[in-house]
DNA sequence: TAGATTGTTAATCGATTAACAATC
DNA sequence: TAGATTGTTAATCGATTAACAATC
């Protein structure tokens, strides 16, 4: 990561770890909700968002990010656009939710997702007595619509291509596939099991964010410490 | 990651990013459900977990499980043992689960948890008409408790070091620190905003799952190809 | 000015990949 | 036997840390 990459050639080479860390700083922004002229160091970024400050400035270096001034640090309203831009967060994204159970509604209601500028088109479901409800966020009202209908409704909206999954583990794999199938091209997965994108499968993005998966980390750290 | 570890120092060198391919590993053999008897190559399982064959044997090789059978594989009982160990499933981690709402619950209802050997013992919340409530898992009764009998409950149950944090974002942080007052040792925050120790907090274990945090990562992918 | 903080380079560190002899 | 798969070493790759001149 040493070369300085130019705003030109950005495109594919991010590394999925560095947006992990962009989306922090970001984060950080959005929590402290500083006023927009007002500026913030690298050092104060590392107090809120625990990555050092010599990774930050990094980060900034290698993402062609040189806004910031000596003494003072980064204008809290252009390092907030230049983050905005990595992150692409300033389209609007629509995504659906698969699943309208506990898990699915909780994700859908988040209000956060409004500032994230990412909006909850529509959740489906395969239980009756589920579907014609509403999911309501500030501004945003999300129907429950039948699972048999998705087909329908992909083809109608062909701008939505993020899914994110919360069915049961069993039904994951198949609806993956499906989704897939209709030309969705991110996919989060919810559920707690690993999922596989088919293989000849192009252009498509999966992250397993399986809940649960994180509990393995401290379970592991709470019982080898006692040994 | 050149040198091989004997049994006895595994204890503080295991990276998380480690931890987290075993769990993968561990899971693909809970998925597959085998025969205890069956042997499986380090290639059928870069195929069910990604991770590739030479990953995983460096993997085994680093951790010490040297159990494999040239032309055959790992035997799927010893290697199950391996894993579990490691991870230290085999403990019966009691957990706590502060939050009842939605993403509360459906967390404490996931049949998978005793699968793997955790137990919820009992959900926390505010809202009083939660409270008295129980949630079932499979041989596992949780009831909802008032979060102001939470500190009552630890002192009863001092066995008891790990909790899911499941409220709202603005009261994570907060919270957090409350509970690594009453001795809780490891916490995963699920909510939407990455939370931070206590700046002289020691041998505590935090791991922020900030619901939406992977949202990100899809958004960038599908933004940026388009480019 | 003196101190703080940036942008940038170089050094270090750690993780992954590749290769292959051993052998079942 | 021949082929497949392990355990292990070495090479490569990439990410993080440290350091510091520039300068506001």
């Amino acid at each position: 990561m040493e070369k300085k990459i130019s705003k030109s050639d950005k495109i594919k080479k991010i590394s999925l770890r560095v947006i992990r860390r962009i989306s922090f700083y970001y984060e950080a922004l959005l929590k402290l909700q500083l006023d927009e002229n007002d500026y913030i160091s690298s050092k104060s970024l590392e107090d809120v968002t625990g990555v050092s400050c010599n990774q930050i400035r990094q980060d900034f270096f290698y993402l062609g990010i040189s806004i910031g001034k000596q003494k003072k640090g980064y204008q809290v309203k252009k390092l907030n656009k230049e983050l905005k831009q990595v992150l692409s967060v300033d389209q609007g994204a629509k995504v659906i939710v698969i699943g309208a159970g506990r898990l699915g509604r909780a994700l859908s209601e988040y209000k956060l997702f409004k500032v994230r500028n990412i909006f909850v088109a529509a959740l489906f479901d395969n239980k009756e007595d589920l579907i014609g409800e509403c999911v309501e966020v500030k501004g945003n009202t999300a129907p429950i619509l039948d699972i048999d209908e998705l087909d329908d409704f992909l083809i109608k909206n062909k701008d939505i291509r993020i899914a994110l999954l919360a069915v049961p583990e069993v039904a994951a794999q198949d609806m993956l596939d499906r989704l897939i199938g209709l030309g969705i091209k991110g996919i989060v997965n919810f559920a707690p099991r690993i999922l596989k994108l088919p293989k000849d499968t192009k252009d498509v993005y999966l992250v397993n964010d399986c809940i649960g998966a994180s509990l393995y980390k401290i379970v592991y750290q709470i019982y080898q410490q006692e040994q």
